[in-house]
DNA sequence: TGTACATCAGTGAACGCGCGTTCACTGATGTAC
DNA sequence: TGTACATCAGTGAACGCGCGTTCACTGATGTAC
C-alpha cells in the first residue's frame, strides 16, 4: 500500500490496461459494438470467466472504452491547440480541428463507439460526461478567449435568437462560456455539429463518390467555419 | 401472369413486403443491428428457414432495409420541397431541413441504420447509391433552382476553394448541378454535413444536456445555413 | 374442362457456432502477530 | 524473521441461450395438353 503499491496492485492495474486495450483492438476489427468479452479474454490468454475480476459485466467494459475514446479525442483537441501561439486564433482553430479529424482516422472503431449509432441497451453513465464534453470545450475555448480578446472580426448577418433558445443558452453560458453572448455559443455550437457531421460523413462513407478523399473538402470548410465564427486571419506569410 | 400477377405472385410479394415491414419494426425495438432472421421469422409466425424462399441472406434484407430507409428519408424532403411555392426559396430549404429531421424522429432506428456505425463486415452494394443520394440533391435542388433564377443574394466572405478541392467539384458539378458554381457547390455539401451532423447529434445524445429539446436549436440554425448560401430571407409577413 | 406433371412455398429438425455469466476450485500473494 | 490465516487472481467446466444457414420433406398452386 506504498506508493507504487503492491505486487498484486501493479499486476492488477497492468492487465486492466491491457484488457481496455485488446478491447480497443478488437473494437477496430471487429466492428463497432460486437465487442465479445470471450473474444477478448483469448487474445489475452486468459480465461473467459477471468474478466470478471476486473470488469464486473460487459457493458462496464463498454463503458470504460467509451471514457478512454472520449479523453484520447479531448486530449488531442487539446494538446493541439496549446502547441499554437495563444494569439493565433485562426491557427489555433484549424489545429485543433485537423486533430480532431487526425484521431477520427486513427481510431475509427472508437469514433463511431461514441458517435454512431447507440448500442442497444446500453446507458452511459453520467462520468461519461465529463470526458464527452472536451471536445466542444477544446472548440469554445478558442471562439471564447479570442472573443475576450476583442480579437473577433463582427459576424456577418448575425441573427437575433428565438426566445426559446435564448433561455436555453441563457442557463448554458454561465456554466460554460461565461461572457460570450449567446449567439456566438449558438454558431459554435453549430459550427461544432457541422465539423463532427463532416466526420461521420467521411468517416462512415456518405461522401465515397463526391468529396472522397475528403482532405481538401475538410480544410477548406474549416476555414469556411472560422470564417463564420468571427476568428481573424491568421496574418499574411504565416498561412 | 396477368396485369396483378398470379395467386401466388401476389402472396409472395405482400410477404416480401411484410418481411420488411417486421425487419423494420425489429430495428427500431432492438436496435440499430441486431437484427435477426430467426425473430423476424417468429413474428412473422413463421418457419424461419422459409425466409431463405424471399432474401438469399441476412445482408440482403439489410440491403432492402437501407434502400427502404434512404427511399423513405429523400421522398419525406422531396415531397416537403414540393409543397412549397417555388420561389419561396428560404421556405423551401425550411421545409426540406425540417422534413428530414422529422423522418429521423420518427425513425430513429432507420436514420442509424444509415447515418450510424458502420455495419461490421457488410458491404453496401451500388443499388443503395441512388437512393442515398436523393436527400442532398433535395437540398442542392433549392440552391440550384436560387441560383439558375438568380435569387441568391451574394454570399459574404466567399473563398476561393484550393486547386485539389476545385478539382473534385469541378468533375461533380456537371453530373449533379450543372451550371452551379464549385464554391456554392462546397457550401452546399458543408450544410449538408452539417444538418446532418445535427440530426446525429440530437437523436445519438450529443446535445443532452445542452440544447435539450433540440428544437429551437435546429430551427436557428438551419436559418443560418440558409443565410451562408445566400438563400433570401422569405418576404416580410409570411415568416 | 379435366388430368398429369412441374414448380414453388413453407416446414421442422439439425448443424455448428459463439456468446455472457456463474460456480466451486487451487494456488499464489499479502497481512497480523 | 517466521508462521498461520485471509484475501485475491485465475481456472475450467457448465448453464442456457440465440444465431444463420442447410436439407429433405409435403402439400398447395400453376401450366401444358
Amino acid at each position: 500500500m506504498d506508493a507504487v503499491g503492491t505486487a498484486r496492485a501493479i499486476a492488477r492495474d497492468q492487465l486492466t490496461a491491457a484488457i481496455r486495450e485488446t478491447a480497443r483492438r478488437q473494437l477496430a476489427t471487429e466492428g463497432a459494438q460486437q465487442l465479445s468479452l470471450r473474444q477478448v479474454a483469448r487474445d489475452l490468454g486468459i480465461a473467459s470467466s477471468a474478466l470478471y475480476r476486473y470488469f464486473p459485466d460487459r457493458d462496464r467494459l463498454l463503458t470504460a472504452l467509451i471514457i478512454d475514446a472520449y479523453d484520447g479525442l479531448g486530449s488531442a483537441m487539446e494538446a493541439a491547440d496549446a502547441a499554437q501561439r495563444r494569439k493565433a486564433w485562426r491557427r489555433r482553430w484549424r489545429a485543433v480541428c485537423a486533430a480532431a479529424r487526425t484521431w477520427a482516422l486513427e481510431h475509427r472503431a472508437e469514433y463511431a463507439l461514441v458517435f454512431g449509432s447507440p448500442v442497444p441497451d446500453y446507458r452511459a453513465p453520467a462520468d461519461t460526461v465529463t470526458p464527452a464534453v472536451r471536445a466542444p470545450l477544446a472548440l469554445l475555448r478558442v471562439v471564447r478567449e479570442a472573443f475576450a480578446a476583442s480579437a473577433l472580426t463582427a459576424v456577418p448577418a448575425a441573427r437575433a435568437l428565438p426566445a426559446d433558445l435564448g433561455r436555453q443558452l441563457g442557463r448554458l453560458v454561465p456554466e460554460i462560456a461565461p461572457d460570450l453572448p449567446p449567439e456566438l455559443l449558438a454558431r459554435t455550437m453549430a459550427t461544432w455539429a457541422q465539423l463532427f457531421g463532416m466526420l461521420s460523413f467521411e468517416l462512415f462513407g456518405q461522401f465515397v463518390g463526391s468529396v472522397d478523399p475528403t482532405g481538401p473538402f475538410f480544410g477548406h470548410t474549416v476555414e469556411t467555419m472560422a470564417d463564420s465564427l468571427g476568428l481573424p486571419p491568421t496574418r499574411a506569410g504565416t498561412t
